[in-house]
DNA sequence: CAACTATATATGGTTTTCCGAATATATGAA
DNA sequence: TTCATATATTCGGAAAACCATATATAGTTG
């Protein structure tokens, strides 16, 4: 993972936000991270296709819907990193938490999340 | 610290460099970064000057020679961020810190780093 | 098969970022 | 004051990032 690839990731609301959910709700569709994230659908999977091609995300399909999750291979100095920035910024996911929370239909997990 | 705005400065390799260097160094000059980076006198000092604007160096003048150290004001987390990423890449600075100790004629401190 | 939902991608334009070159400023020495 | 060194800033253009719109693809349902 180079650091510059990983930072210019993180350096971007949308995907910063999305990733920050991620690692926080273990796995998230498309839908549901539009929702929190009060975006388009074109711009939210538009990011989502950066990060999983840069490595930090994967994803797999149920049905309609497609899953994201943080891939395991994520070496632990850039978890770390995640983890350190949605601990001490709490402000930073309220709203889209708050969304997410009040989202009406989410799709249900057919399969156990890591 | 807006997280974004932090990540923003990280998303480029001479200020990233220059960030790591500074922080495992303790104040590094102008002219020592321009060594250790082998970049030009106007990239390097733009790039720095950036990085104070946004508070994450601080600056002292001594003679000719402007020395910037991490500004103490920056979050532990942000702090935490710069060390797993040294920690963990050894290589991103490893010719950068070649190249500053073969310097010559570094400029002296005459104040104790902090 | 058609219709609908969820997601992905392509296109074209706008905005932001980055850069080199030139110039300006500040300090120290003569 | 003049010269030399170190640093900062301005300017115009090039490159990259970002976006909205439109369209394409995949799966589900009937």
């Amino acid at each position: 993972m180079d650091p510059i690839q990983f930072y210019k990731c993180l350096a971007e609301e949308t995907r910063l936000r999305s990733l920050l959910l991620i690692a926080r709700e273990g796995e998230l569709c498309v839908c549901e991270l539009m929702e929190a994230l009060a975006e388009s659908q074109p711009k939210t999977s538009r990011h989502l296709a950066q990060l999983r091609n840069c490595g930090l995300l994967l994803d797999r399909r149920q049905g309609q819907w497609v899953f994201y999750r943080i891939d395991p291979a994520l070496p632990p100095w850039a978890r770390t990193v995640l983890e350190q920035t949605a601990e001490s910024n709490p402000g930073f996911l309220r709203d889209s938490l708050g969304r997410l929370k009040h989202m009406a239909d989410r799709p249900g997990r057919c399969c156990p999340t890591s």
